[in-house]
DNA sequence: GCCCATTTAGTTGTGTGCAACTCAGTTGTG
DNA sequence: CACAACTGAGTTGCACACAACTAAATGGGC
């Protein structure tokens, strides 16, 4: 393969995650209007109807987020009315995120995004179980790569 | 299936996506600081490597961006002194990016990241193409999806 | 008990990504 | 020619995402 030929394919494939990404972040927009969330504060709040009250610590661990994003974030969850803040009392340096009744009641409604995000993605449930798979063992990779890049770099 | 069952695979396939492209994003972050770029500043070195000067409308075509996101992008490159802008005599609404010769003598010096990239996925060249393929598919329907929303929204 | 490393949130600054807008230049129509 | 519609860049405002930092609280070693 010629230089040309790498930097193409390159680009290809790391654009194509990209945009995929971007895509979905678009659906999710419009069908979460109606909700007045975004699509992280959604993912915030489904991992709470999963999971009930968490600290902030253990939310940015399901989803991968730091306090830098997370605290504005649910800040404005807050303003919202869907979640409450309460510092913990055996440890306060925790913040808990409780749902308020707002915030429970939502799940109702936000029952009908799962149904009309799998019919805009053109999947059959297969098909989107076996590309999680795979997306999950390329994030795992790639996290293991940037833990290496990283060990190097330092 | 139940409500739980379905909000929880929904997180779950969603966020794969998200994490990946996020996951993704690390590890450019990191092989790309020695080149001084952030990782969509590469995608548009790559366009302008492939396709040679163009406007920034076919730029954002390329990379499906908009002048909201290119136009600081672009004024950050020229900061770099990467590229040039200059305003087309044909259609004087029309700005062209120019390659300077400092953004064309990148190219050499950006020819280790595709391989350095690939290392990281963790994944063989099939794999990868077939990644590719089933990404772009999904865009496609993610896209017409958006186009459908918004029509019945609108 | 005291000091210090660690942990948990939060803040600040930079760079996207996108909606909504402005402005200048262009084009189609009567 | 005049005028309205359209087009291409750019600007503004908002919401992530993340690095680097601060501040407060905790816990371990002495």
């Amino acid at each position: 393969m010629t230089d040309t030929e790498w930097l193409r394919l390159n680009r290809q494939i790391c654009f194509s995650l990209h945009a995929a990404s971007r895509a979905f972040n678009s659906v999710y927009r419009l069908i979460l209007k109606d909700l007045g969330l975004t699509y992280p504060q959604y993912l915030v709040m489904l991992v709470l109807w999963e999971h009930g009250d968490l600290p902030v610590k253990k939310l940015g661990e399901q989803l991968r987020l730091d306090s830098g994003t997370l605290s504005p974030l649910v800040k404005r969850l807050e303003g919202a009315g869907l979640v409450r803040r309460e510092r913990s009392a055996q440890d306060e340096r925790s913040v808990r995120v409780h749902l308020t009744e707002e915030g429970t009641a939502l799940r109702e409604r936000a029952l009908e995004v799962p149904p009309r995000i799998m019919s805009a993605t053109g999947l059959d449930l297969a098909e989107v179980v076996d590309l999680h798979a795979r997306l999950e063992r390329l994030t795992t990779a790639l996290d293991a790569a940037a833990e290496a890049e990283a060990r190097a770099a330092g």
